[in-house]
DNA sequence: CTGAAAGCGCTAACAA
DNA sequence: TTGTTAGCGCTTTCAG
C-alpha cells in the first residue's frame, strides 16, 4: 500500500496525504480525518527509502562498539538506547568485534545510510584524513571513552587516572608498598592514563616504582593468570598487592595466586577495575573501582542529540567534552580491614 | 557526488554508469573501465536510498536480542554476525532489553526498512495474527532458542531437555537424592524443557520429586542468591544437591549457601547451565553445560540466508528446524570426585 | 554496446 | 485548503 492507493482511496491527491504525515494542521480537519482513517485501516507506512530520498534525516543514530562480549560496552550502550529511544530514534549498533578494520567501514555504511549522528565507544583510533572527511560530512559525532583521536569532537571520558590514583592510595594506607600492576593493554590510551594515577601517587609517597613490577596483560581472565604466573616467577619474592586494570585481569590473576597455594588478601593483595558484576562473587570479594557506564552512554547520546538539535537549527557548535567520576569499592581483597561489606 | 555527475565526467549517459555498478559485463571493457577510474577518484558510493527504492533488498539483516547485557545472547549474536560479515550483509541489532513490547516495535522496524531476513534471538513469542502478518509479507525468519512461537518458521534449538537430564543422571551417580532446582523463569518455554529432562531421569531412577523442592527464581545472581535462601530456610533438612537453570543463578546460590556457612558441594552439590566464563572461577569451579551458542548463531544465519536465496530464486522454501547438542562440564561443585580438572 | 526515458514512493514549491 | 508537478538518485526497459 502507498500514498497513492491511499489518496485514490481518501479521494484525494497524494499531496494532501503528505501533508497529514508531515504537516497536519496545514489540512482541513475534516479531510485530515478522513485520510487518517484509511491510514490507520491500511495500516500505511510511508516507505523508509523514499523518505529518506527527500529528507535529510532518518531518526537513526549509529553506535560502533570494539566488542559485544564485553559487558562494559553494553552497559555503555544501553544508556546511549535508552536516551535514543526516549527521543524516538532508533540507534544501529556495529560490533567490531576486536577488529579495527571494521570501524571505518562501519562508519562508511553509517554516513552511507544517512543516520543523523554517530556515536563512537573507545575507538581505536582514526586518522586524521578521516575525521576531516567526517567533518566536512557535518557529521555529528562524539567519543565515549578514552581514544586517540585528535579531532574536535564532542566527548564523555571517564577519570582513570583519578580513580587509579584513589585505589593505590587505598593500597598504601592497607600498608603494601611493593605493588605490581598487570596492565591491560586493549584501550590502551586509557591504561595510560590509570598507569599515570599509580605513579603519580607512588611518587607523591616517596616510594620508587619498580619498572619489571609492571606487566602488559591480555584485557582478560586468561591475560590476568598469565601475568600473574610470570610476576610471581620473575620477581625475587612476592609483591604486597597487585592492581589490575580490569577485573577480568584480576579474575585471572586471583585464580593463579589460590592455584600456586597463596592467600588473598594475606599474601598478596589485589584490586580490580570496573566494578563487573561478578566482582562480589569471587573469593575473597574484589575491591575493585566502580565506572558510571550507563551514565557515560547516557550523556554521550545527550550531548549527541544537542549536536543534533544544532545542527537541524542552523545553530554553530561548541564542542562539549564531559568528564565523569569514579567511584572506589573497598572489598576484602585489598586487604583493608576497615570498611568492608557489601554483598551485591 | 551522485551517478549524474560521474556521467557528465565520464561523458556517458547515468545508464552507462548504472550498468557498470550493477552488470559491469555488459558494458564495453574500455568505456568500463574510464568509468571505473572516475568512481575510485571520486570515491563515489551509489545512494543507499535511491539503491532501495528500486531494489528490493537492502543486504541488511535483522537481529532481535531480549537482553545485551547476557553474553549468552552476544555469543549467538557473534555467529549471526560473523556469518553475515562474510556474505557481505550487515546486520541491524535490536535490543529489547527485556521489554517485550519492544519485540514487533523492532520487527516493525525491521520490515520498513526492508531488511532481507529476521533472526529472532529466544522471542518472547509474537501471537499468531502478528505471525501471519509477516508471513504475507514473505519475509523470511528465523527463531533461535526456544520460544512459544508457533508460526511455522525456521528454527535453531538446542536440546536442553536432554543436556538437562544428562547432568541430572551425573548427580544421581554422585550419590545425590534428595534434588533441589532453582528455576529461572525468563525464557519460560526453555526452562519448561530442562525441568521435563530433570523428572524424566528422576522418574526413571525411581526418585520421587518433591515439588516443594522446585523454585522458580529470577534468572540471574540475586535470583539465585534469594532462591537459594528460601530453599534452605524452607526445607525440614538440606537438599544434597541444586540443579539451576543458569550459571548466574548457580553463582547467587553459591554465595548463599557459603554466606550461611555450608560447603559445597560436601553439604550441597550444586550446577549451573549455560558453561559462563566465570564458572571455573568460582569457588569451587562449578559443573555446568556448555551451549554450542557460537554455532547456534552460525547456523541460524546460514539458515537464514538459505531461505533468502530460495526466495530470490524463486524456489519454494522448505522449513528447516535444526537441534543442537549441549556438553557437560563436569567440575568441582557437584561432588563428583572421578571426573574432575579444568581450568579454563 | 549505449542512451533516452519511465518509474520507484515520497516531499514541497507553486498555482489555483 | 487543495492539486499539479518537479525533483530526490538510481535502475531498467526499450530503441537504436
Amino acid at each position: 500500500m502507498n500514498i497513492k492507493q491511499i489518496a485514490e482511496k481518501a479521494g484525494v491527491s497524494v499531496a494532501t496525504v503528505s501533508r497529514v504525515l508531515n504537516h497536519p494542521e496545514s489540512v482541513a480537519v475534516k479531510t485530515r480525518e478522513k485520510i487518517q482513517k484509511i491510514i490507520d485501516e491500511e495500516e500505511y507506512t510511508p516507505n523508509w527509502f523514499a523518505q529518506g530520498l527527500n529528507f535529510n534525516k532518518t531518526k537513526t543514530i549509529g553506535l560502533v562498539i570494539p566488542h559485544t562480549l564485553n559487558s562494559t560496552y553494553m552497559e555503555i550502550a544501553n544508556g546511549v538506547e535508552e536516551v535514543a529511544r526516549q527521543k524516538g530514534y532508533i540507534t544501529f549498533m556495529c560490533n567490531m568485534e576486536g577488529n579495527p578494520e571494521l570501524e571505518k567501514e562501519y562508519i562508511d555504511q553509517l554516513v552511507n545510510r544517512k543516520v543523523d549522528g554517530i556515536i563512537l565507544l573507545y575507538s581505536l583510533g582514526l586518522d586524521d584524513e578521516y575525521t576531516e572527511w567526517i567533518d566536512e560530512l557535518d557529521m555529528p559525532v562524539v567519543t565515549i571513552g578514552e581514544s586517540k583521536i585528535k579531532a574536535d569532537w564532542d566527548s564523555v571520558k571517564v577519570d582513570n587516572r583519578a580513580a587509579m590514583a584513589e585505589i593505590t592510595s587505598y593500597m598504601l594506607e592497607c600498608g603494601h608498598r611493593r605493588i605490581g600492576v598487570l596492565r591491560g593493554t586493549d584501550p590502551e590510551a586509557e591504561t595510560m592514563y590509570m598507569l599515570q594515577g599509580f605513579r603519580n601517587v607512588m611518587k607523591a609517597s616517596g616510594i620508587r616504582v619498580e619498572e619489571k613490577m609492571i606487566f602488559d596483560v591480555g584485557d582478560n581472565i586468561e591475560g590476568g593468570y598469565i601475568g600473574m604466573k610470570k610476576m610471581i616467577g620473575v620477581l625475587p619474592k612476592l609483591p604486597d598487592a597487585v592492581i589490575t586494570t580490569g577485573d577480568e585481569i584480576a579474575y585471572g590473576a586471583m585464580d593463579a595466586i589460590k592455584e600456586m597455594g597463596y592467600r588473598i588478601p594475606e599474601d598478596i593483595a589485589i584490586t580490580g577495575f570496573g566494578n563487573d558484576r561478578m566482582s562480589t562473587l569471587v573469593e575473597p570479594k574484589l575491591t575493585t573501582v566502580e565506572l558510571p557506564y550507563r551514565k557515560m552512554g547516557i550523556y554521550g547520546a545527550r550531548v549527541l542529540f544537542d549536536h543534533i538539535e544544532e545542527k537541524e537549527q542552523k545553530k554553530k557548535h561548541v564542542t562539549r567534552s564531559i568528564k565523569l567520576q569514579a567511584k572506589s569499592r573497598i572489598r576484602k581483597s585489598c586487604g583493608h580491614e576497615g570498611r568492608i561489606g557489601e554483598m551485591f
